[in-house]
RNA sequence: GGCGCGGUGGCAGAGUGGUUAUGCAGCGGACUGCAACUCCGUGUACGCCGGUUCGAUUCCGACCCGCGCCUCCA
């Protein structure tokens, strides 16, 4: 059984999908104006491997993320750069594609984009009007009437009053009530925009979701995700916008990733100290820093540092040196085994990666202690296992070798280090060692560590 | 101010009403020409104060501290 915390209830909940064996998912995607950073790094992570796992226990996962491709940010980006705001949103989709490619995440099933999707909106919004839950105010805008949905702040657990007592948000003439949103925007002299009943103008930011989701997955489905900084004002109108447009409940569970740090302090635009996914990739090997990202619970705060990735690294290393030089059997010849029942019982409850990785350095340990006893079979079987469960959380899927040997450059190529490695075994057989020590020392120098076994000498760099 | 989340050993990070998380780092041993890798062993951990209990890090209450949302941000 597997249980999910649900935002919305705010406790673990037993996950029964709507329909059996099957699971509907939407998760709210990138808007498309920058390149991704590490906070999406997290949510994509997060998300791929709840799909991934999800899968591995049976379901039929339908899983749909969007793409915001217009809104203010966007068309403001495409101005200053000079440039039509699809050349702009083209660019950072394909850009998206390669990072999530690099961190190993799988697409999802359907990837809506809202300009795709206008005829719905507008539609949506036409419902939301008829219905007495949305106006269409003087100035063209279309704004949803908050306070005509009396759930309006289950999710993010706020009062109306308050919010309205608060001074944050943006009081507007047009509005009717300061905490109402726009479901449409109006265009102004020479910006994008769509016909409607309302005038030329551009879908608000939230209604896009609503209609995107249902479109895909229908009116009510079984997980909606998000990053941690959507579920107020996001979530929160989405709620509201869809379950007044059907009249039916919208998402069953909501789930949320935790906040990404940096150096202990939050990560955010306003305070420009964000990390691109592309930046951190050309430090740190991508899988390492996806087992970061996974070696915690996907709804901790997390924080980037230089040492933590360090240590993810170190980590890292030790479960591919169990791998090292061993083809693993046959995966479909390796039962069930202790480690995988284990593995399923950590991650039923609400997908405990940080619990799933200690099994993974259990099944390790096997393998290192079968590799010492000359227990061939077993240890390529414990292998197997160990290659089996680091694919449900999208890690160890590399040769070890190329994992040790990796891309990130260095200044000898891999055939200088292979005859270096040969001149110090030379040396070693003729007892030379000071003369080893010194060629290991010089690659040393350059970040590369020798591994010396029964079987040859293997080299990773550090 | 309103609402929410959290404080675990040097660090990272799970979890549990009574018995080992796990990893990194450290220390001791084995292996090694020496290392690296690996194996074995090793650490008075659960913010503070009360309460419930035979027993609480784990439940309840107060307190202290940190963080997040309420404003573009995943």
């Amino acid at each position: 059984m597997i249980r999910i915390y649900n935002t919305l209830s705010q406790r673990k909940e037993e996950f029964k999908p709507i329909e059996p064996g099957k699971v509907r998912m939407y998760v709210c995607g990138m808007t498309v104006y920058d390149y991704c950073h590490l906070g999406h790094a997290r949510v994509l992570v997060a998300f791929d491997v709840i799909t991934r796992y999800l899968r591995h226990r049976g379901y039929d996962v339908n899983y749909v993320r969007n793409i915001t491709d217009i809104d203010d940010k966007i068309l403001r980006r495409a101005e200053e750069n000079g440039e039509a705001f699809t050349d702009l949103t083209d660019r950072m989709i394909r850009a998206m594609h390669e990072d999530e490619a690099r961190l190993g995440v799988l697409s999802p099933t359907e990837e809506p984009r809202a300009t795709g999707y206008i005829n719905e909106i507008v539609a949506m919004i036409h419902k939301l009007i008829a219905s007495g839950h949305a106006y269409a105010a003087d100035n063209g805008d279309v704004y949803f009437a908050v306070d005509s949905f009396a759930d309006y702040g289950k999710l993010s657990k706020k009062k109306l009053e308050d919010l309205v007592a608060g001074a944050r948000i943006d009081v507007q003439e047009a509005k009717r009530s300061p905490a109402d949103f726009a479901l449409w925007k109006a265009a102004g002299e020479g910006e994008v925009s769509w016909p409607s009943p309302w005038g030329d103008g551009r879908p608000g930011w939230h209604i896009e979701c609503s209609a995107m989701s249902t479109e895909c997955l229908g009116d009510t489905f079984d997980i909606h995700g998000g990053g941690p900084d959507l579920l107020f004002p996001h979530h929160e109108n989405e709620i509201a916008q869809s379950e007044c447009a059907t009249g039916h409940e919208f998402a069953r569970a909501w789930m949320h990733a935790g906040a990404i740090r940096v150096n202990k302090e939050k990560m955010s635009k306003s305070l420009g100290n964000f990390f691109t996914i592309r930046e951190i990739l050309e430090t740190y090997p991508a899988e390492v820093v996806r087992y970061f990202l996974v070696s915690s619970h996907y709804r901790s705060q997390v924080d980037y540092s230089e040492d933590n990735l360090a240590e993810a690294g170190r980590t890292l290393t030790k479960l591919y040196n169990s791998l090292r030089g061993i083809v693993p059997a046959k995966a479909a010849d390796v039962g069930e085994t202790e480690h995988d029942r284990r593995f399923m019982e950590v991650m039923d409850d609400d997908f405990n990666t940080a619990g799933a990785i200690a099994v993974l350095h259990a099944v390790a340990n096997d393998i290192n202690q079968h590799r010492r006893d000359g227990r061939d079979q077993e240890a390529k079987q414990s292998a197997a296992v160990l290659v089996r469960l680091g694919s449900i959380l999208g890690l160890l899927q590399q040769d070890p070798e190329a994992f040790f040997q990796g891309d990130t450059g260095g200044e000898l190529s891999a055939e200088d280090i292979e005859k270096m490695i040969q001149a110090r075994n030379d040396a070693r057989k003729g007892r030379d060692f000071a003369e080893a020590d010194r060629l290991r020392d010089e690659l040393a120098d350059k970040g590369i560590i020798l591994d010396d076994s029964r079987e040859g000498t293997t080299w990773r760099r550090g």
